[in-house]
DNA sequence: TCAATGCAAGTGTGATCACAAATCAAATAA
DNA sequence: TTATTTGATTTGTGATCACACTTGCATTGA
């Protein structure tokens, strides 16, 4: 043996690290990734590259290069000042999110409902079950455990619609909704019930039967509710603001 | 005045340079972009940063940024080697590409149908005549050109739709199908006469009466028009491969 | 008191260096 | 001849530095 290090030719080395060792860069990358789309960010808010650096452990270097990746996903927006902050949410942003986000994972989840596979219906299915314990102690609300129970249910279904296309489209635009979503979903909160199993459950219930109508119709229905209510209540925070 | 350089206070050194300067990271990432989009790289052909770096004049820095930026938006591939190159092509990946791509254009050009201005109209109208100039000197095809007029065309149509969400989607799908629809052009040349200005004229007539379903089917026959011209070929060359 | 000036800290950008991994080619062994 | 190995070159990655620009605050002037 020539090395102590991975030899692709040795089987079981191969095995322990089958794809490309992992950069710090991606490391860098996929934590702001789910940092954003957790909604740990809040919109407005300016990033700086040394300060995510001491953050994250790391040099300046793997930092600049996610930051400017996520930029080009519109996750992230440049100013002119040549600082980087989360975009901040407009109405009219809002709006055309929701219409991207229907009209694409609309498609998805149509093509997944006719060619998700028995074991990954039940996946699902037992994801729901999920929803139901979270409920049970309803005292203490986990909005980072909805979050990631949701995107979870919602990507098991997209990857089964099989378009390399399409699926990094809708984390993309995961990725953009992120911050308004988080915000909504405290909005929820303090508004009263998560009634977000029964949309699930819907969706599930079409998809079993493999209605592709059906489930883009319960989709549309789950996607939008967050967006109309913080759409009611940003409108409502605008007429506030203008009658003072 | 304090300094040589623009200032913002002085309103005509603020017209030269209106927005913040431009880097060079900025100048690479478009110029990569331009030479997908154009179908300069191959299918498949490996890219290097030094190399790149030394054909645009500058270090590896913004080259590698820039990569990285395409990259992510699935312009270009990561292999699990580190090295990039473009993606090569599969029938898989075109149907899957022209799917997303009827999808959101299609979308894109039925927003746009209902609210391009008269002044619009006009341009994408002038437009057409240059694709008879085009023809009339038909004994030089000028590819670069054909690709650049079509380009300008379709993105005059996407920009009226008024969506800040779809219009950088959409980008991203040219840029990931511009390596194929090089390959199909050529192809097209070899094959016979090109008539895009044929359907250009039909979904110019479709937007001039605000008929966005016929604009949208007309677009929809104009953009798969080089990937069933592509897929026929490809499905050629696979089962001869096989044969022999 | 208030506006303008000037300085200092902070920030993004590009270049360069060090290092590890991959690639390729020549040389060696079977 | 063919397969393996060894060494040199190339390549991506991360860190660091230098520079220009921005920002914020204190100082200065009227």
């Amino acid at each position: 043996m020539q090395k102590a290090t991975a030899d692709k030719s040795d089987p079981i080395a191969a095995q322990l690290a089958p794809v490309g060792r992992e950069t710090v860069q991606d490391r860098v990358y996929l934590e702001l990734r789910r940092a954003l789309i957790g909604g740990l960010f809040e919109p407005s808010q300016v990033l700086t590259i040394r300060g995510l650096a001491d953050a994250l452990m790391t040099s300046t270097m793997p930092v600049r290069e996610a930051l400017g990746r996520l930029i080009t996903e519109k996750a992230l927006e440049a100013l002119p000042n040549r600082s980087v902050r989360v975009p901040p949410i407009t109405l009219e942003r809002m709006d055309d999110l929701l219409r991207a986000r229907i009209l694409i994972e609309g498609e998805a989840i149509a093509l997944a409902a006719t060619r998700m596979t028995p074991r990954q219906i039940t996946t699902i299915e037992s994801m729901l079950g999920e929803w139901d314990e979270m409920r049970a102690l309803k005292h203490k609300k986990d909005v980072d455990r909805e979050v990631t129970l949701n995107q979870a249910f919602h990507f098991e279904i997209y990857r089964a619609c099989g378009s390399a296309v399409l699926i990094p489209m809708i984390e993309s635009l995961w990725l953009q909704s992120g911050p308004c979503i988080r915000v909504a979903i405290y909005a929820f909160s303090d508004a009263g019930e998560v009634d977000t199993a029964h949309y699930h459950r819907t969706i599930v219930k079409a998809i079993a039967a493999q209605d592709a109508k059906g489930a883009r119709d319960a989709l549309i229905a789950d996607i939008s509710r967050p967006f109309t209510f913080l759409r009611s209540k940003l409108e409502a925070e605008a007429k506030k603001g203008q009658s003072v």
